[in-house]
DNA sequence: GTATCATATGATAATACCATCATGTGTCAA
DNA sequence: TTGACACATGATGGTATTATCATATGATAC
């Protein structure tokens, strides 16, 4: 007799929505949609991103690394610098694209 | 003499950096997620969107509120029900192009 | 080695956000 | 005009997130 079933459709509906989810809050935050915007310019260290958007160096760290372990970004160590640059063109064209969803909206005055 | 100057460059970037992030914080959350893929399928009402997310009255209506009042979704009345739709295409791709990012990232288990 | 540079990391306090409960408002049916 | 239905809203406690501080690590230059 059973007792408990799983509809798969479902659980792979509620797997991406979690995914969906977390993906949505690595973008949610100012300091790393700032991070992210500034590395749509191209791949650079710490020191340059913190320039670049005026945060802090630890501030910039935390981020980089929750980015980093999300697989949004990708790192490349030089020395005693690590450069960081977007992992795949996808994020970009997503940042772009709402970028140019507000840009519309900005328009039509919505 | 000048004590303060404004760069409007800086200002424009500023602005939108504050509404991207904003944008994204209304996606940021699996009730409001739940309910904006229920609404892919087309325009429901309140009770509709209870029964195909799960989630209860209340939490659903508070969702539905923040989303309107960010012109996400817009609203119609009928009686007493409301029902609810995408506010614009936009919305729709935007969701559809993360979705397929996850999908694309799951095949190459990253 | 020692100092310094470039970055990373743990702890923490403040804040923001969330889901729920209780209740309110408006509509329709009888 | 009373009751049920459909939805909205204010308050609240719990939890999650955030930025910062202090400090650690690891690489290079001297």
């Amino acid at each position: 007799m059973m007792v408990l079933s799983y509809d798969t459709a479902i659980m792979k509906t509620n797997t991406t929505l979690d995914a969906l989810t977390s993906f949505y809050k690595l973008l949610a935050n100012e300091s790393r949609l700032s991070i992210l915007l500034a590395l749509r310019d191209g791949e650079d260290n710490v020191a340059g991103i913190c320039g670049r958007t005026a945060l802090s160096q630890t501030l910039v760290s935390h981020q980089l690394a929750v980015l980093h372990r999300s697989d949004v970004v990708r790192s490349r160590k030089d020395g005693r610098r690590t450069f960081y640059a977007l992992a795949d063109k996808h994020i970009d064209i997503i940042v772009g694209f709402a970028l140019d969803h507000l840009a519309e909206k900005e328009l039509h005055h919505e």
